[in-house]
DNA sequence: TAATTTAGCACCCAGATGGTGCTCTTCCAT
DNA sequence: ATGGAAGAGCACCATCTGGGTGCTAAATTA
């Protein structure tokens, strides 16, 4: 329909918070606390994220997720495909077509899932948050 | 998903096809055989799309729909408006958001749908096509 | 060892979406 | 005027995905 997920939303939403904290590990509990997000589906969504290698994770006590990677380098795009597959107008774009014969927009949506996709991809993280210039002196 | 529904994406198969035909009147029947569309359901759309009036429709024989005005002027975005509602990343962009007050990225999602919202209006139906300069001497 | 925190698995519910059947109405052509 | 063609309306169903939750295991630190 158009939109991104919830999980793709709350994910962006954790992403967002964890920038605004470069190099601290944040539990769950707190991200959740904060952003006022369902706690088990967040949870779902940023395990997700570890595996995908944009997050990292501790355990026990002080422990919790932190970016691998300064936000000013991750791409909107980049969290969208791992939280819910590759970014394409329409399925046949993401995998194939059976209609390819008779379809005869192929070319013109492959070009609006291009164009799309640069939008996504030109976008990072840390952008996300509001007026913020460059991080004055983080890590 | 950020897909677009397949109610959208026949849609614009089926506006092509009509772009293809100016001032021509196409039957259902006859757009779905040559688009092979399931016929009810393709029925449903380009009846949304008269209601809306893209398209203009004649019954009895001969009848059938066409647009109303060139393609060159119906911009994608108009048709997936039609088709799905309101072009937003999220429904709080298309409506309302009950978590304003901690939501961190609301600034920066504004920021994105403008951008798709963009690219869904920069193109047109007749742009759907497969190379084909400026329509040379049609209607 | 106890407490904290992530990881994995299985499951449920609701709503959106894709798809179909049937009947009614409109309208053209003869 | 009349019959057939074609769109319009309505009601319905099946399926899938997405949102959301519970419970238990594994890891880590104090």
């Amino acid at each position: 329909m158009l939109r991104l997920t919830r999980r793709s939303e709350y994910g962006l939403m954790a992403l967002a918070y964890l920038a605004s904290r470069p190099g601290e590990y944040c539990s769950v509990r707190e991200i959740v606390e904060e952003l006022k997000l369902p706690k088990r589906l967040l949870a779902e969504v940023l395990k997700d994220l570890s595996r995908a290698e944009l997050l990292e994770a501790t355990r026990g006590p002080g422990g919790g997720y932190r970016l691998t990677q300064p936000a000013e380098r991750l791409a909107l795009a980049r969290v969208v495909e791992v939280l819910e597959g590759p970014v394409a107008m329409t399925d046949c774009m993401a995998h194939s077509c059976d209609l390819e014969a008779s379809c005869i927009i192929q070319t013109g949506i492959g070009r609006v899932t291009r164009n799309i996709r640069n939008v996504l991809e030109g976008m990072t993280v840390a952008e996300l948050l509001p007026a913020q210039p460059e991080t004055p002196l983080a890590v």
